[in-house]
DNA sequence: TTGAAAGCGGTACCAC
DNA sequence: GTGGTACCGCTTTCAA
């Protein structure tokens, strides 16, 4: 049998009500029989309902995250960053994978709102239209990460247009007058958007030539980075290439290498991300890092002191991080 | 304001109870008022309040999952394979990354009891006593997956003992005769112990000379890899080695290209896992594939049907899978 | 400072 | 078949 607050009021001899002021630490109380009361609850083994806490005081600490089936790999380092803010604010997470069918994303949606969540934090989401309106239909704050939505959701991510920026800089710095980005060719998530338009824009400003088709592949996977070698095919019409994803930048190391092409003499790569699997390529991924956890650990902070206004855009630091992926040239 | 059951018990000019009987699919109610109630229901945009539900049931809908803050390669597989059977049975998973600092993993157990979940799944753990002292003092039901404990906690894994033969046994036929293993040294988690177990009798089983010292490295890291090549030294005094975790398996190939060993030709490397990670590398890697999102379905229907005896040891399949770091080599 | 009591949103027993 | 109602475990006025 469970012990409740009750059973700790009975042993101590005292109301419900103080047992529960003095283990939530809340109004007024006597300090020697708060004592005493702690004493007997942690000898009982009490431990607290949430559950029936949160239903009286009609107020969750539950935040639920939506994370994609798919891409996964920095999705962990972000989830860390919550967790650990949420237990030291004594939140709890509500982890919900969701995938690409849209009646099961409604679904699973549908019971972390009947969990009541008191925020649901879309991880690189880019949501339906019917998603997006039973979402802000219901009163859950929403908090978009490392994905900026154009709709009154407010978002921390890094500032994918200036990354862009920070990762042409670097290459033209190398001798790299050709470049191509993998991964970004559709408009849909914002973020692609935003970075096609820093790509561009970065090249302009070095007065690079601008090739519409250097821009490939649409999907954040391996087989895009594979797929984009053969596409291109040997001898490739540029000498670097911006993987939009680590796991992209795997592909093209690897197709690169199945066509023999050598890394990075022949050709070099530099990858957006910098999760882990950037250090387990030979050799080693250049990449431009996004601080993951940082993200994470704010969107919590931000819920829980409600600074973040409805439509506001936080960015975290990016950096370049060294590889042997990038070879300096002689710009020709 | 939310819309409670008895805001639609209002406006459909009955009781609370006939709603809730209507809503759940539970007890007799008349069909016809039963649509009437449904088509209230959905357009107040009625969203039942699983928490209240589960308060006045005395029972919980959810399920906690413990998983290590490392290695969460495989995890993210189980995790998906849990969730897919959990929504399916309308169960929630409360997925908590635990630490190895202990007062932290305490706290984070109790908030997860708190939360009054019906079950906990430790993916992969190996409790302290303090840990295992808590959980088991709790009265929720506990899984381990993909890892055996030697308590009366339930377990769902591969047949570690029988996967060391499997991997050896297809070594040998390859013409493999001196054979590492390679993390699985410590004897602290079971796992570790059975595929050492595993490992050694099935080397006596071919006849194969027992070299203690090649059971070496204990952390499941990419480091221990990369050491395991640096500690041995060219030439290797084995022809093949046995990764025991993918990215220990990454590792290796990694240490040995920088000391000049050619993966398959001069050492093979066979894996113990067989997630993506494996088919990530050049050449990708030989492995035995645990099925880690059947563990996780597995672990919810043995849940829901309480079909796990306290002691109960449940093997899923593994199998082996082609890659291109074994190679066949003349038996000496 | 403390206690009685009324809920929070649902469920379930029991009578009608 | 349906409704009244007493809880589930905790919080929170309000009075004492």
């Amino acid at each position: 049998m469970k012990v409740t607050i009750k059973d700790i009021a009975n042993k101590a001899g005292i109301s419900p009500a103080s047992v529960s002021r003095i283990l939530t630490n809340r109004g007024r109380f006597n300090a020697d029989t708060a004592v005493r009361v702690r004493a007997i609850a942690t000898a009982m083994g009490y431990l607290k309902n949430q559950s029936a806490a949160d239903l009286a005081q009609k107020q969750s600490h539950v935040v639920g995250v939506l994370v994609p089936t798919e891409h996964t790999n920095f999705a962990d380092e972000i989830i860390k960053g919550m967790q650990a803010k949420a237990h030291e604010l004594n939140y709890e997470l509500l982890v919900t994978f969701i995938e690409s069918d849209e009646v099961r994303q409604l679904q699973t949606v549908q019971s972390l709102l009947s969990r009541q969540v008191l925020a649901i934090f879309m991880l690189a989401i880019d949501p339906s239209d019917a998603l997006l309106e039973m979402l802000t239909r219901s009163d859950v704050q929403l908090i978009s990460i490392s994905n900026q939505l154009n709709t009154k959701i407010p978002s921390i991510s890094s500032d994918n247009y200036a990354m862009m920026h920070q990762v042409v800089d670097f290459l033209y710095q190398k001798g790299h007058r050709d470049i191509a980005l993998i991964g970004s060719s559709e408009p849909d998530p914002i973020v692609a958007r935003l970075r096609r338009q820093g790509f561009i824009e970065a090249l302009a400003k070095h007065n690079l030539p601008y090739h519409p088709e250097f821009i490939w592949g649409d999907k954040n996977n391996y087989e895009t980075g594979l797929a984009a070698i053969k596409h291109f095919k040997t001898p490739l019409p540029f000498t670097a290439a911006i993987g939009s994803a680590d796991i992209i930048s795997v592909g093209l190391l690897n197709g690169a290498k199945d066509a023999g092409i050598v890394v990075p003499t022949d050709f070099s790569i530099i990858s957006v991300d910098g999760t882990e699997l950037t250090q387990l390529t030979r050799p080693p991924l250049n990449t431009v890092q996004q601080n993951f956890h940082l993200m994470g650990s704010l969107a919590i902070t931000a819920l829980v002191e409600q600074t973040l206004a409805p439509s506001a855009v936080l960015f975290t630091e990016t950096k370049l991080i060294a590889g042997g992926t990038v070879e300096k040239i002689i710009a020709s």
